[in-house]
DNA sequence: CTGAAAGCGCTTACAG
DNA sequence: CTGAAAGCGCTTACAG
């Protein structure tokens, strides 16, 4: 295996000087370290940053924990993390977080603890006060996207803000039986991303001054389209009481309710207005109506604020734009009308 | 930060001995171990496997090549790995590799190169001749799942025998007008995970005897819901030349297809039968027939596979059943009937 | 069973 | 501008 010293004997010159040539800022003649980025190119070699982080206290690495891969919100925000860190020339450590439960303490107390990573993203998740003083016992930078407990930087969409928009277009359209398909989880933890959205709906309707009777429509599921069509079965069920429209807290139960309403024979938008949350590569094709979010260049941004902080601990205001919100916009397709 | 030395002397021995207690083989008299490992807990000592690394050769790390995270079928082989790495110990160093170019091959001729991972795994990636010296010049076990190009193990599904069930089950049904909506480059590369189903395909309908100009059908497309809507949309516009029955490449270019025969207005499986391939976590809400195969437990044997070759580096069979394929199973829902 | 010493592959003061 | 030396945090022969 090439190592630093045989490419320093190709060169003709010191470990100390091939080091500084590749790496290392100091002084080095032009000609020098021509030699030995030929010789290093030469024979293949590439530093090991396990070695260099020995001396540097850097890994070049950074852990991502997050609680699902394979949901699409979450999967956008990976890829545009990777992208991000593999530009930057880190590495990226995956941690798929599992539900409470010696599993995910074990990310926490074990690997986490090994030192190996510069920094930690948390994405969407609700760290609770064991977790967040394991983090802090690190002393590395801990950047969260959504989600909940301590962290150096924070990135999120105002979720609250986004229920209150999402229902106010039903509201604007004419609709008063207003339900909402909430994320398991939103009741409890007021808080999360879910809890969130969940409040924002009562807000709306709240201002709207919706009578109390009308406001409790909302039933839990899983955050995912399975979810959605078994949420959505659930609440269209009882035809007396239908509501007219229907707020979902993520496109991929959107798409499951869309699904249910078919299976029902309920139409959309006439009979049930539908709208959604994300952005979802398939709202288009399923003519959906939503707040759009943009997971990938949030990870992006998450990275962004990673470096920022890597590079100047203290760093005043690594947030970009001083911490305002993260964008998302209203888009408008035919899963919503105005009641008939 | 908690080191060797500061365990050693809280226990009262010489960093070696706590070395011994903690991890390596070596003697310990049981109340030493017992102390050092009191001592170690007590200040919340992990040892770095960076640092021990340099010396053991291991980095109790493996890296993961995968060309998408937000794909079902990858995701949950992507998950499957996670978790048996984890029980295992090992952190997972993540690679989304892109199509050919300057990223992709940084990861192989950078990122690889670095020495940081004990094995990699590479998951329905075709290798070219360039990326398998590359890795095989790090002497690390390289073990594919599906994919192609040169692995010390590869654990693969019958790509070939699937497309071929797949076809056999619409034949069975009674249908000779099938078409085949296949994945991009399943044409040009018939060693190929998509290319072994358009294969199967062909075979199917050869053995049975159905006229050649039946045989064309075939439109490649995106492996994705929208590629698979958009596929299905070009097959099925001209009505004079309909197909009765349609075989998905995957699960997701399936219900992509569904939903695009009801934008026609085509009924399936009265006039169109559908069936794909994968399992996904969608397919019983769509009702899908389809067969079925199970990613998360592929990463699972995966990780099986990097464990024994890390154990033996000569084993003779590292592979589950003697590299036999890995299971599916063909499951029947209701979007494939008889022909009318 | 235990400790002193060497060394893994790097980088960084420190001299020169 | 360059090199010799020390040292990062570990583990592993080697003595004892």
């Amino acid at each position: 295996m090439a190592a630093i010293g045989d490419v320093a004997r190709l060169a003709g010159v010191s470990k100390a000087t091939a080091s500084r040539a590749l790496s290392g800022g100091g002084y080095v003649a032009d000609d020098t370290r021509r030699r030995v980025e030929a010789a290093a190119k030469e024979i293949g070699y590439i530093a090991s940053p396990d070695a260099a982080s020995l001396v540097t206290g850097r890994t070049k690495n950074v852990g991502v924990i997050i609680p699902f891969v394979n949901r699409w919100f979450f999967g956008e925000v990976l890829e545009g993390i990777e992208r991000a860190l593999l530009s930057a020339g880190y590495d990226l450590t995956l941690y798929n977080l599992s539900e409470p439960g010696p599993d995910r303490a074990r990310v926490f107390d074990f690997f986490l603890a090994r030192k190996r990573v510069d920094a930690v993203i948390a994405v969407g998740v609700d760290l609770d006060e064991h977790e967040v003083a394991a983090l802090e016992k690190r002393e590395k930078p801990l950047v969260a996207l959504g989600g909940s407990g301590g962290a150096d930087a924070r990135l999120s969409v105002d979720d609250r803000a986004v229920g209150q928009l999402a229902t106010e277009h039903l509201l604007h359209l004419g609709h008063t039986r207003i339900a909402h398909l909430a994320g398991v989880g939103a009741g409890d933890l007021p808080m999360s991303v879910q809890g969130q959205r969940r409040q924002g709906f009562l807000d709306a309707l709240a201002a709207a001054g919706i009578p109390p009777e009308h406001r409790a429509v909302i039933v839990e599921a899983d955050v995912s389209l399975p979810g959605g069509y078994t949420g959505a079965l659930q609440l269209l069920g009882h035809p007396g009481a239908r509501p007219t429209a229907l707020f979902a807290a993520s496109d991929e139960m959107a798409i499951g309710a869309i699904r249910a309403a078919e299976k029902l024979g309920i139409d959309v938008p006439g009979d049930l207005s539908i709208i959604g949350v994300d952005g979802h590569e398939y709202a288009e094709m399923f003519e959906l109506t939503t707040i759009e979010q943009y997971p990938g260049e949030q990870g992006r941004l998450a990275v962004d604020v990673v470096m920022a902080l890597l590079l100047d601990e203290g760093a005043a205001d690594p947030l970009p734009d001083s911490g305002a919100p993260l964008p998302t916009r209203l888009v408008v397709r035919a899963t919503t009308s105005a009641p008939r």
